[in-house]
DNA sequence: CTGTTAGCGCATTCAG
DNA sequence: CTGAATGCGCTAACAG
């Protein structure tokens, strides 16, 4: 490639190209926003001016003139080896289709970091936002009122929904699980999650395990709290040896998620313990390794992917219908699958 | 929560809350802009007046009038269950630090994508951008040298640089775990890739295989290509199997992935052969799962996290020290290691 | 189909 | 430490 000389290094405004082109910015405007209102001749002049110049249409500027900032906020807790990357890509695709670009936020499951997120997110002007959860701190509520854009709060079924909801009970899930497993013959169980009060989510699915034990009348007490979100496999294998030295007479082991499963999973293979013969294993979340390891790992299934896409149609529903729309709240609740697999 | 009233729908402004606070814009503008030039007194007037309008500054008309958006852009191919997450996730905290904002695009492995999205991130102004891998079109090249500031290129070491680089040579690394099996005893090789041309990462990785082994003289030529990017354990499970009915005597597979190695390593377990005894097996990445499986996959460990916040942190200085700095272009090589672990 | 006028909501720059 | 005037680069609204 030749040598890129330094020189345009002034900025290049839409005046610019209007003047190379013969025409206002107006037109320039129009031909730029795909508006098919300009005739084919000064269309192509329009073109040739922004090669020739190089000129990349300023969205910053032309988001304060039109009120409409093209962007989309999220909140999740991680991005990172979760099943939050898969909705944080499914809500990217969706945004795409719309033309609008994901303003992504993580907490790393610091629950405190969300009302600073929203905040700073806001101060965008997103058109829409999408928080995980259910659990918000006032202020953080008061803000997002404020904002009056459509909200959609995804992974959970909260109390008192903001707006729009797209999610399933996590305690809901667990207990399917445990329904299956007691159908499955299981009668001694013990579950594995974390310490971790801030995680919402987690808690819920305990206390899913611990009431559907209890409608069997089963000791419901073995459990194994280890480990800040976000869980791993280490976690998941230091768990099971705690949870085998004290309760050896345990018959299956449920974990709060897949990755904390394949550990334990693991730690069974190291020490000789044959699963499931031995002990049973399930998971949760499906996660694309519990149905590539072996023995493959019965878990739950919730589509996340689709969870991202919903939600994120929502807001480009209501972006689009700009009603005001206090009444037509939608509260999508997703599938849950028990995916019975080899691990019990 | 009490019922929230939908009064206060119209947009709130500055000079909304300057009126409240009895002061200029001006002066608001500079109380929320943490420049400690305004006297307590006039500052704590100015939080009441937000807070009580639930006032959030509009970064995108600030941002017309300074010339700085506080975002930086960045390009990856994929954020799903890859390497990449983490690099992501470095560039996010070394940003965050600095109040910059990320705006992420994704390519999902299409090479043709990042022309397109390099122009839809450009619109947005950000100060800096970060891009994967050294191969780009002439139309790229020449919108990130248009658009004036800092350009990282990561992942890789290009043969000629857009500016600064953090990368290391996906070939070398390859060859040096070659050498390392080679010194262990290993002769009989094979190697399992994707089928993906655009994968230019994966082909610099064939290349170090091949160049190494024939330096030794060995047979480079079992070569399975299968599975477009992002491959993943079924293409790892596919492949070996493939491998195996071609090349029996095969005494080791080099993955180009953690994640085929992964699904080769599961295959074994289910046919029966033992790792590393009848078969070994190494991949490439380090992923959190190959020190975490049994047994532990060999590998190369590259410092993702580290790749993306030091990226980050080039643009982060150059932003701030905005000298032209056409001759301090930093190619930084990343350190590559040599993980032997159970599977050879 | 095209141009003109006005202004989006802030921060820069210069005065006080 | 504070205020007034001005304009960032673009698009809405209207007129032709």
């Amino acid at each position: 490639m030749a040598f890129m000389s330094t020189d345009n290094l002034k900025k290049i405004t839409m005046a610019d190209v209007a003047r190379e082109a013969g025409v206002s910015t107006m037109t320039v405007s129009r031909a730029l926003n795909k508006a098919n209102v300009v005739s084919a001749a000064t269309l192509s002049k329009i073109q040739k001016a922004v090669d020739d110049l190089g000129y990349v249409l300023d969205q910053s500027a032309g988001s304060l003139s039109s009120r409409k900032t093209g962007f989309v906020a999220a909140i999740i807790p991680s991005i990172n080896n979760s099943n939050f990357s898969e909705t944080a890509h499914g809500i990217t695709k969706e945004l795409e289709k719309n033309g609008l670009q994901l303003l992504l936020g993580y907490t790393d499951y610091m629950q405190e970091r969300e009302e600073e997120l929203v905040e700073s997110l806001l101060r965008r002007r997103p058109e829409g936002i999408i928080v995980t959860g259910g659990y918000h701190t006032d202020k953080t509520r008061r803000m997002l009122h404020a904002a009056a854009i459509p909200v959609v709060e995804m992974w959970d079924l909260p109390k008192q929904p903001i707006q729009h909801v797209v999610g399933f009970s996590n305690s809901r899930a667990i207990e399917k699980l445990v329904e299956h497993l007691y159908k499955e013959g299981y009668r001694s169980f013990c579950y594995l999650g974390g310490d971790d009060a801030d995680d919402t989510r987690g808690q819920d699915r305990l206390h899913g395990y611990q009431n559907q034990l209890k409608k069997y009348g089963l000791n419901h007490e073995r459990v194994v709290e280890i480990g800040q979100t976000p869980l791993s496999y280490e976690d998941g294998s230091r768990g099971i040896k705690i949870a085998l030295e004290k309760w050896p007479q345990t018959d299956v082991i449920v974990c709060v998620s897949d990755l904390m499963a394949f550990g334990a999973l693991v730690e069974c293979q190291r020490s000789g313990w044959n699963v499931p013969r031995d002990i049973a294993i399930a998971g949760f979340g499906d996660y694309e390794l519990s149905r590539n390891c072996y023995p493959e790992i019965t878990t739950i299934n919730v589509d996340c992917f689709g969870i991202g896409s919903q939600a994120a149609q929502i807001i480009c529903q209501q972006i689009q219908s700009h009603s005001e729309s206090e009444f037509s709240n939608k509260i999508i609740k997703q599938p849950i699958h028990i995916l019975p697999r080899e691990s019990t």
